[in-house]
Parts: C-alpha cells; sequence; structure tokens
DNA sequence: TCAAATTAGGTTGTGCACAATATAGTTTAG
DNA sequence: CTAAACTATATTGTGCACAACCTAATTTGA
C-alpha cells in the first residue's frame, strides 16, 4: 500500500479524462454549426465582445500562445467567421472582428449550455460545486 | 443578462483551462524523467501492473483509441521504456511490457505526486472535494 | 465447414497545444 | 537621434486526440 502513483488516485488524471469527455459530448452539436471545441470557444470570446478583439487580448482571454491562434484563427477566417486585420495605429497589432454570419451563429448555439448541461447529469448545485472547486484550483495552484 | 454563452459561465472552458493550467505544472517534472503527459499517464498504468498490458486493455484504462496510442507507444518503445509483442495465443493482440529501465523509472516519478498536490495549493479537503465532485461528474455524464 | 461478422491494431489526415525561434514594428535610454 | 530593448504576431517542429478507414486474425452461425 501507500504507493502515490496509482492512476486512480491522481486529480491529473480525472482532470484528462473528464475534460476529453466533456469535449466528446459538445462535438456533436458543434459539428452542426461547423466548429471545433478550440474554435467555439474563440467564438464565445468573440460573442461577448462589442467590437473587435486583439490576438493578445484573445490569447490572455483563452490562455493561448499565437502558435495556437494564428493557424486557428486563419481556418476561421477561411470559414468567413471572422476578419483579421493589422491597427493601423499599430502595425504589430492583428485585430479579430467577427462577419456578420459569425454573430448569427450565435443563435444556432444558443441552446448548448442548456443542453450540456443536462447531459452532464449533475444538479444545479453539484454544477454549481464542481465549478466553485474548479475556480478555487485555478486560484491557489501555482 | 440571462445570456448562457458567457465564457465564465461555461463549466467546459473551466475543465479546459484546469487541465492545460495542470499540464504545464506537470511538464519541468516530466521533462527531467524524459515524459511527455499522456507518456506519464501510460507509465502510471504500467507501473502498477505486474505482468504486461495489451494495447485494448490500456486504451480502456486511459480511454485512448489506437490511432492516438500506436504512435505514442512506438515513441516510447524507441525510447527503451517499454516492449510491444504480439501475442502468440492470439496474433491480433500485441502486449505492452515494460523493460527494466521502464520499472526503474517508477522510484525517479517517486516525488512527483506530492510534490503536484503542494502546487495544486489545495487543502486534503478541497483536493477530496473536487476529486469526487470530477468522479460525479465521470459517473453522471452520458 | 466456411462465409459473414467481429475484434485488435494500424494508418492517414486534420486540428489543436506549445516550445523555440524569427521578424517587423514600437518604445526608450543615453 | 538612434541603438538597444521590448512587443505582437507568425513560423516550424513535435506530440497528442480523434475520425475515418484498412488489414489481418479470430469467432460464429447456418
Amino acid at each position: 500500500m501507500s504507493d502515490n502513483l496509482q492512476l486512480e488516485k491522481q486529480l491529473c488524471f480525472r482532470l484528462y479524462s473528464a475534460n476529453k469527455k466533456v469535449c466528446r459530448l459538445y462535438a456533436p452539436l458543434l459539428k452542426n454549426l461547423g466548429l471545433t471545441y478550440p474554435q467555439y470557444l474563440v467564438m464565445l470570446a468573440l460573442w461577448q465582445e462589442p467590437e473587435a478583439l486583439s490576438v493578445k487580448v484573445l490569447g490572455q482571454t483563452l490562455d493561448l500562445d499565437s502558435g495556437t491562434l494564428s493557424p486557428l484563427l486563419k481556418r476561421m477566417e477561411k470559414q468567413q467567421l471572422l476578419t483579421r486585420a493589422r491597427d493601423h495605429s499599430d502595425e504589430r497589432v492583428v485585430m479579430v472582428k467577427l462577419t456578420s454570419a459569425g454573430r448569427d451563429l450565435k443563435q444556432a448555439a444558443r441552446s448548448i449550455p442548456e443542453t450540456m448541461f443536462a447531459k452532464t447529469g449533475l444538479s444545479a448545485q453539484q454544477f454549481a460545486l464542481l465549478i466553485t472547486s474548479l475556480d478555487q484550483l485555478m486560484l491557489d495552484m501555482t
């Protein structure tokens, strides 16, 4: 006994597994919208902004670096969901802005959070507790 | 108000972010062992087995398909951490077995769980609560 | 008994995630 | 004023994750 290296004891494995499982539950819903899971997160960030966001701010919001975001945003631009344009007042900055098609997609996505909550099978209390625990982890983790 | 599509409200984003943050905390520790995070999970699964595991059982344990495991195990075989060999009694089956170097690595990894627990900044109670919440989610999620 | 179904694993292609590096634009210090 | 430092983004390379498909081995059922 007292073997700490057991798979079943690991928090990391639970987070890893739960995240994958949730992603797989989202996949069919998002496929209807033509989005992948990370693309959906980008859309969430953009839908709640009245105007454009810089790649830098988007990266801070989603905790992603340019090595991930640059190709991801290019694919989304090709799908006509958003536009990318250098800021004239500072040519280093690229501003990302939803197209009207990108904004319109929000209506089609409206039911997703409720559908996904139902799929979790959690009560509102359990859901809130898990959110709180994860927020605590994000705050305390060095 | 009542916009359910807010990034901050999403459980999915918290799981996604927390998992990434935990992976990044593991990375420098695992780099000392020459392992990536998924490779560490494979090692955890193998360390707790007295004998070899089939690719199928390993995939069920880690919830990974052959498209992920096959190349991953090949890389680990190249690093001399494990061997892969067809089962003579059923040639469809590939058995994965630690080398002595692979077994020996367990000693070097012994301190990782405790180090990582400290890095989470959680109390034992908070840690247990989060584990319980995640287990609940994994059980109930359809 | 042998054709159909099933099973185990591999391959290919796409899309993240991230480290390391590169580059162009901007700011700042001397 | 300009060289050095800094900033924002892009590129390259490696390693997952998974869908779709493929092959070979085994099991099964009429």
